[in-house]
DNA sequence: TGGACTCCTTGGAACGCTCCAAAACGCGCG
DNA sequence: CGCGCGTTTTGGAGCGTTCCAAGGAGTCCA
């Protein structure tokens, strides 16, 4: 296995030329003579040659790579985000150089040091645990697009989120447009989401004169947090009519929970998740949820990313979409 | 935004010492004495200097990254190797760099040549569309690493699995334990992984003497495939005690189908799925499974692969681990 | 006081490529 | 046959590192 890789002077070389015509070779520039070409070519092909990007990103001052970071992998919601990002960075010719901090803000912060030291020109935060004066001197040196929190934007730093007041609102609205009253909700912790989520939960409840009614249990968006909550809720005496599950994998252990507890879903109780995570739609499950665009998320971002990288000014710096309600087999009309 | 980097250049004219001294002192070297050290840190933390890792591997001529194709983002399975894989090569001071076929083959082709150019001094294939000369004449290159498939191993080229001989006949075991005689399979295609589970399948009720009760349906290993191919296994007449499918997303395809047609799980039919995918654990589902340690199979690819850079002479060149019973909630002795 | 060592430090070459200014080539034309 | 012009081609410098051979500066001892 490799000796030494055939460079640009090997091609030279065999084709009779000099280095840099084979280097305006490689790259398909127009002024090189079709004899030239075709010999280069020929020597290439023969030689095995291969163009080394290092050497290219070094004299070009240029990568052509985009730094992806990946906080976590257990939630799908994620490589969702990621597919999207990628299909949009490979049409445009860039590589995707990825690195995840596993939800370790120390970890997280070296893992993107070692993405500038390569020269990335850009980053997809697809949401991180960074302190905002990490996140902000980062945006120092290339741009920065941050999926899924919008807290943080400024020089440098855009956002592409989905719109969770209007997702909330819409999952409560479907929920009431049952006839569901009694609505208890399995919040999510402090990330942004999860706190936007519960605010309009009880704004919603409120202004529905449901006050009375409110019911939120603390979760933390894994399965088996929303299963824990779940049976708490359950636990204490009479069941609500409808349970809304801050996410997806949460909505998940919370019907489990009903399950125990020997509730039929969705005829005993409803179920509403949020984000529209693939699997939800498997016929076992088919969770109604209010579905964040995921895919196109991550494509939104890598566009505005190479749109700042371009230098377009645009000055809006949060890109907010907007979710759409999937109503599937896990809601119905409360028991009368 | 970046005006300028700084280079190893400025750091040294700021600390007053010479450039090499500089490179010394970024890698630690111990032949620095404490004062230049001290003076270098300072100018470096000063400007905040960051070292260009694409000028550092065209010098060392190593990249230290390795490139990771993964072929599809729709299976679960393939994250999670992808995690595995990842932290190994973290914690070796390496970089990852990912890109996707997503099913094409000429696609895969062309952004296997990118990682090449970058560079990559090996290569993960989390398993892969090409053709058996694409992937050989790669692996002239650099030490190539596939895993799920190990029909194509030789000089440069190791792979890692589980035993799906084992563990199928792991999968038919429990089911006649349980007392089932008969017993359906949804098969997978024609990869390598699915042709072996459906022989196993074959000889296993074979050897049990219920070559009558043998019935193969086809499914693709996908989610709907799996529930068409139930749905028409339903459809046609007496229903199995238990069904095996190919793998779990399929599986989970199955078990919707037979809820479709009133069974009940498992007091009606029994379904065990392959894989091990994390959400077959919700509790939602509870799946029983053969799981593959796919975690490990990606730490444990990794680690071959860095065994092979560093020349270690193995040369065993197929790594099978062992897969694992995973009894869950969709399993249980037939009706009587 | 000079040599032999050890410890630090240094400039220059190299890595494989791109860019640039300038040279070489070819061709038509006066 | 020489000139001018457009087209091709070229060598050298430079990108930010690492590596290497070699150069100081001390220290110790005869």
């Amino acid at each position: 296995m490799n000796e030494r890789r055939p460079t640009i002077h090997d091609v030279a070389a065999r084709a009779g030329v000099s280095k840099s015509l084979v280097s305006l070779a490689m790259r398909g520039s127009p002024k090189v003579s079709d004899a030239s070409r075709a010999a280069i070519e020929k020597a290439a092909a023969e030689l095995g040659y291969r163009p080394n990007a290092t050497a290219r990103s070094l004299a070009d001052r240029r990568s052509r790579t985009i730094g992806v970071n990946m906080a976590e992998l257990d939630n799908p919601i994620f490589p969702d985000m990621l597919g999207g990002a990628h299909t949009v960075i490979r049409s445009r010719n860039y590589n995707t150089m990825l690195v995840s901090g596993e939800r370790d803000p120390e970890l997280e912060t070296m893992e993107l040091a070692k993405l500038l030291e390569f020269q990335v020109e850009g980053l997809i935060l697809i949401s991180h645990r960074l302190p905002a004066e990490t996140v902000r001197s980062l945006a120092d040196e290339v741009p920065i697009v941050v999926l899924t929190l919008k807290d943080l934007t400024g020089p440098g730093i855009d956002s592409v989120v989905t719109d969770d007041e209007m997702g909330t609102r819409m999952a409560m609205q479907h929920l009431f447009d049952l006839g569901h009253r009694d609505i208890a909700h399995v919040s999510g912790g402090s990330l942004e989401p999860a706190v936007v989520r519960e605010r309009i939960y009880r704004s919603e409840m409120q202004a529905a004169g449901l006050e009375s009614l409110t019911r939120v249990i603390e979760g933390d968006l894994t399965n088996l947090g929303g299963l824990e909550a779940a049976r708490s809720l359950l636990r204490d005496g009479e069941p609500p009519t409808a349970i809304f599950a801050s996410n997806d994998i949460s909505a998940l252990g919370v019907m489990a929970a009903c399950q125990e507890f020997g509730l039929n879903i969705p005829s005993d109780i409803s179920i509403i998740g949020y984000d529209g995570i693939a699997l939800g739609a498997l016929r076992t499950l088919s969770l109604t949820t209010i579905a964040q665009p995921l895919d196109r998320m991550g494509q939104v971002a890598a566009q505005r990313l190479f749109d700042r990288m371009t230098g377009a000014d645009i000055d809006d710096r949060s890109i907010v979409l907007e979710p759409e309600l999937l109503t599937r087999g896990t809601t119905a009309p409360p028991r009368v």
